[in-house]
DNA sequence: GTCCTGCATTGACCTAGGTTAAGATCGTTC
DNA sequence: GAACGATCTTAACCTAGGTCAATGCAGGAC
């Protein structure tokens, strides 16, 4: 089985064992997901951690008017996961899509429970991810509360210089909180502010 | 040792053991927050998960302009620390006050790795409490993201009833991200639409 | 090639909410 | 009770960003 990318992530970053590793890797499945494709639907239920060997993932809401909002994004060496639904059980209100080709490893939330009762290093390697997840998501309200959004699109070109590229400006502007041409402003507005 | 408030919460909420509930309770330290007093300031590493015995407590930070943004309210029953810095070691950039005359129950940050070691039933405990917080953030970006300041308002209503009438309303307009004048326009108009 | 379809940009106009400044209403302190 | 500070409200005005509609470009698909 061809697990190298999620191997590798996982030797390098992680105090795990080796039998923790492999008892990961084990249990967790892979697929390919092409791009466009949908891995999680409003109404379902969450049943997996999505960690991206290859690609990347986007996680949005529709609201009442019918406009996306995207919530996260997530490139490769990431885990992405409705963790509103896949832990306490709920249907979920987002979608997870894939916005490339992507490569995907998944991990059944029963068996991170399963790891955690068994591997004391993989308890910790969970709750690393959580606690990273938390950060990001303090960082980003903190930053939706208190900048405007030239200031917003300067913290996420620099704290994600490849989505840069990778993603549409639509949707980049959506994650900022901001409509495409509002973002499209904010662009030619710092430009003009180079050619003085 | 009067810890009957944290006690009968941890008895009645969680999957945890007798013994895990008197370790947790022998290692925390309680102490009570005169109203106004600072239990965290930027700059400080934040040592301690802080759970709310009796009173409230606030999150929030300053912005160059030198505006409070409010992160998070935390009542009754209620943990509340900064993850950002106590986990990873960072200096806090927030503040954590006492909104009230607080009894406040302090858990130091190495005795959580060593319950967790120890005590498969607290880690469990933990896990629980950190997807609790994933979830409220998560919620509260989707609402940044997708709701005007009304519907933002509504549901704050709705979610922390008990919190309206304890909180002064500039506080609750700068956790909903808008301002004082700001949320009482909208309170207004609400009352408008209400006597026809 | 031509015809799509999706994305980015622009400009004119609009609106939710910010800003400023002035009261009104309190609970406190002396 | 007078004086004070904090909170909330109101009103006039302002601005960041939304909305709408038009235009310009790419790639593909054929």
């Amino acid at each position: 089985m061809n697990n190298l990318p999620f191997r590798a992530f996982l030797t390098s970053n992680m105090d795990l064992e080796k039998a923790e590793i492999k008892k990961l890797l084990e249990t967790c499945g892979q697929q390919e997901f092409a791009k466009g494709q949908v891995l999680l639907s409003p109404g379902q239920k969450c049943q997996h951690t999505f960690y991206v060997g290859k690609g990347l993932l986007r996680q949005y809401s529709l609201d009442n008017k019918g406009k996306e909002h995207v919530l996260q994004f997530a490139p490769e060496e990431w885990f992405m996961t409705d963790r509103e639904s896949s832990y306490f059980g709920q249907e979920s209100i987002y979608y997870i899509e894939a916005l490339e080709d992507s490569l995907i490893f998944l991990i059944e939330e029963q068996h991170i429970i399963q790891l955690m009762d068994n591997f004391p290093g993989f308890a910790e390697f969970n709750n690393k991810l959580l606690h990273n997840h938390i950060r990001h998501l303090q960082q980003r309200i903190n930053s939706l509360l208190s900048d405007p959004a030239e200031q917003r699109y300067l913290k996420f070109i620099s704290t994600y210089p490849d989505l840069l590229v990778r993603v549409p400006q639509w949707m980049i502007a959506s994650y900022l909180g901001i409509t495409p041409e509002g973002l499209s402003r904010v662009r030619r507005e710092m430009a003009s502010r180079y050619d003085h």
